[in-house]
Order: structure tokens, then sequence, then C-alpha cells
DNA sequence: CCTGGAGTTGTCCTA
DNA sequence: TTAGGACAACTCCAG
């Protein structure tokens, strides 16, 4: 008899440094599936951006299965249902898996082990896409950590993480296997295509991630400390998307950062700083496995009644990058175009949506959520918070980013906001993030008309940083 | 249990 | 022009 087994695929879109998928190729033949549930995570399923990606990671899986001859097999419906169905189909005494780490994962994943256990089959569940499991890392007195220098560093006490692993040779099964096709999912937009010319920016599956990775650290590491803040600058890994999706995995990037530092020892501190942003992914991770609500409320309880606004317009207003300040509308265009935007300046922008305009954290993570490829509930939620100042190790409640300060400072030049916000191309360098204050005939010269062709400033900075500094101070006056 | 240093990314005012 | 301190007080976490 044939011992068949089956590999879920989750948000572990690649073939090598997969260990389920390798122990899988222990048995004669393997199946593997993808499963479009899209009853998962109810709000939190994905969002447009996030469906291109996916769209593209499993064409790319597609390719390389196809490569050893083996069909990637596609289904829809209730997770539960399809494992146990398709497990009895093909005879499957055994199903396979990546561990995830959603405020729903656990219990979806006990679940689906009890129901395959009825017909004899057998669920084993492989680490997920992190560097250290989250019962693996704790303080002395055995609490998740919620401070990232203590998490990080008890992280870089542990062990290295495991060696990565090669692609395994899979045998795939010998008759054909129902699977439905990929472009009836309808992942990709289409009316509007609002993603056409994402192709030549991306490359989702396994080959990009290490392309974008190879690059990186041959090319731009070595001036990560300073360049990784200028968003002009290709300093950045512009991972994200690949880690989110799992085409690649966070101890391929540390063991390839720890390569790379032993032959170019100058680069090191900028090595270890990139690492320390994994690390941040890490941490998020870990506090959303250890505090599921953080998505959807404040992590310090403090801010339950923190006077929020709500004003539409105002929202309107940020989303569609019509602020008024250059470098928060360039930020916001960015994502808006290209489905990323450079992490300076998400912070800018979130600083910008929660002090300046008074709104909740959570409007700008639903709009991240919908627009950015990398959107990661683990990374967004955190962020936001860190940000909001309701976070795990938040940032303080008196740092409000000046945008042009932040813009004069990060995008002295003005490169980044020039190319995204282009009515203000012709502006002076002096004017460029803030041309409120330019003289008529500089603003003339440059042929922008504020109210016309680039709006007035939604709100004045001064006068919002001080609103914002009173609300947040009745925060203290809370018991 | 107590103690004390520390805490991703800033801004503004003053001297 | 520039450097330093204030901006709250709190919680975290190791010793």
């Amino acid at each position: 008899m044939t011992d068949t087994a089956l590999y879920w695929f989750r948000d572990d879109l690649r073939l090598t440094d997969l260990a389920g998928l390798a122990a899988a190729a222990a048995h004669d033949q393997v199946v593997p599936v993808y499963i479009r549930d899209t009853s998962l995570g109810g709000e939190w399923s994905p969002g447009g951006a996030s469906d291109w990606w996916l769209h593209g990671s499993l064409e790319s899986l597609q390719q390389d299965l196809q490569r050893q001859g083996i069909t990637l097999v596609l289904r829809t419906g209730d997770t539960q249902s399809v494992l146990s169905e398709l497990a009895q189909e093909i005879g499957a005494n055994s199903v396979y898996c990546s561990r995830h780490y959603q405020p729903w994962s656990a219990a979806l994943e006990r679940e689906i082990r009890d129901a395959l256990a009825q017909g004899d089959v057998t669920l084993k569940r492989y680490p997920g896409t992190l560097l250290h499991e989250p019962e693996d890392v704790a303080t002395g007195g055995g609490t998740p950590f919620k401070v990232f220098t203590p998490f990080w560093r008890a992280c870089l006490r542990r062990p290295d993480p495991a060696p990565t692993l090669p692609a395994p040779t899979l045998r795939g099964a010998d008759r054909r296997i129902a699977s439905e096709a990929l472009a009836d999912w309808q992942l990709l937009p289409t009316a509007p295509n609002w993603a056409a010319g994402w192709d030549a920016l991306w490359q989702p599956g396994e080959a990009g991630a290490h392309d974008a990775l190879a690059q990186f650290l041959a090319d731009h590491v070595q001036d990560y400390d300073d360049g990784r803040d200028i968003p002009s600058q290709p300093n950045t890994s512009r991972l994200s998307p690949y880690l989110r999706f799992g085409n690649i995995s966070p101890r391929q990037v540390w063991h390839a950062a720890q390569a790379c530092k032993a032959t170019r020892p100058a680069a090191a501190g900028d090595i270890d700083k990139f690492l320390s942003e994994i690390g941040w992914r890490e941490f998020c991770y870990h506090l959303l496995f250890h505090f599921p609500a953080m998505p959807d409320e404040a992590f310090n309880p403090k801010f339950a009644f923190f006077p929020w606004g709500s004003d539409r317009d105002r929202l309107r207003a940020w989303e569609r990058g019509q602020t008024g300040y250059p470098i928060v509308d360039a930020g916001m265009r960015e994502l808006w175009q290209t489905g990323f935007m450079h992490n300076r300046v998400r912070m800018v922008v979130a600083s910008f949506l929660t002090k300046h305009l008074l709104i909740n954290w959570r409007e700008g993570e639903r709009w991240f959520w919908d627009c950015l490829l990398d959107a990661d509930l683990a990374s967004n939620a955190c962020s936001w918070q860190w940000v909001g100042g309701s976070g795990a190790d938040a940032s303080p409640y008196f740092r409000i980013f000046n945008p042009v300060a932040q813009g004069e400072k990060f995008d002295k030049a003005g490169e980044y906001t020039r190319r995204w916000v282009p009515e203000l191309a012709n502006m002076p360098d002096k004017f460029l993030h803030k041309p409120w204050e330019a003289p008529a005939e500089i603003l003339a010269e440059a042929g922008v008309v504020l109210g016309d062709t680039y709006p007035e400033p939604l709100v004045d900075h001064k006068s919002a940083r001080e609103a914002a500094l009173s609300a947040y101070s009745t925060l203290k006056e809370l018991p």
C-alpha cells in the first residue's frame, strides 16, 4: 500500500527551509495543497494588496513544484473539511504543516488535529516562520517580554536558530487530483487594475525573495545604520512581504546575514542593526501570541477611554495623500501606488494620523491592512500601537514627529517627496516641505497654487501638537 | 521582596 | 549656531 502524506501550505510558500515538508518527503508520495478559506481571521482576512502577493507566491510555488512534476492542489472552503476530505480522497495517513501564531490559529490547529484523528490521520505541526518559538523566550520570571531590548538580548543568548534546510526531493501522487485554477480565485485586481506595473517592482515567491536578500546583503547593507532612514536611498531590505508569506524564512535571513558578517567585518554593526529589525518582527509575533487582542484593543488599558477624534474627511485626506504636508502625502501615495512604504515614512504618517489628527490608530491599521503587500497582523498591530503610544515599549507621549522637520532631515534634497508628489516637483528645497511658507512669486514660479494644485495644510502643526499633548495628558488623570 | 537602571526611531526652548 | 535639558511618570526586568 502506498504511503501518502499531505503537505498543507499556509504562510510558508516556499520549498527550502521547511521542516514539515522535509519530513513529509520521507513518505512515498506527497500531495501539496493550499486552501483558500476566506472565513479565517474574520475582518483580518487578507486585504487587496496581500491577495496580489498571494497570487504571485502561489504561481511561483506552482512552477517550482511543477519542475519536480508535482501539482499544487488548490481548494476553496472550510479548512478542516477540505483537509479531511482530501486526506480521505488520496488515502493520506499524515498531514504536515507549519504552525501559525494568529489569535485563532491554535484553536484551528487543535480542531483540525482532532477531526483528522477521527479518520486515523495524524496532523504533524512544525515550527512556523520565526527564529524562536514564543514558548522558548521568557523573562527570568517566566513571563513574556514587554520591552524590546531585553527580549532581543534573550533571543541572542539562545542557541543559534537551526541551520537552514535544502528543498526536499518529493514524489508526487501517481494519479491526477482535482484542483481549482488559480486564475478563478480572482486574487488579482481587474477593474480597475491598481496593481498595473507592480510586476516590474516585485517578484513574489521564493526566487524573488532570495534575489532581494542577496542584492541587499551585497550592495546595500553596508550603509544600513544611516541609510535605512533615508527613503530615497535603497538601504532597506524590502524583505517584509516575502517574510509575510514565508517566501523566505527568518532563519535563512539570519544565517545569510551571519555569513555576510564573517566575510565583511566592517559591516558587522550594520548587519546587527538589520538583524535587530528581524528581531522586531519576532517581538511582534511573540506579543501577538501572548496578547491576542493586540490588533483590536489598546495594549495599555489606560488608552481605553482616550479621546480619539473621528473626522471622516480628515481620515480620507490622509488616506489619499492630501494632507498638505508633503512628506506625509508622499508616503501615503507611495503606499497607494506601490503597496509599500518606506519605514521612516511609515512612522511619520502614523504619527501624523494619531497625533496631529488624533484619529484612532485602528483606522490607520485598517488602511495599511488593505494597502500593504506586507500586511502582517503582528507587525501591523504592534507597530501602530507603538506609534500611537498604547503599545508595548511604546513611543512616549511627547514624541510627536514634526512633518516638516522630518522631511527636511530625511529627505533633504526632496528626491522622495518630488517623486510621489509631482505637483511640487518644481518647488525649491527650501520650501518643498512647507510650501505654505513660500512667497507668492516662488509658488507661482513652481506652478503651485495652494488649495488648488496642492492642498493647504490640513492642520497647523503647532496647535495640533499642543492639542495632542493635552489629549495625552488626560491619560495620567485616569486611575 | 527590594532596588535601580533603562526604555528604537523626537521636538522645542533656552542658554 | 549649537548643545543640553525638559517633556510624566511608569513599568519592565535583572541582580
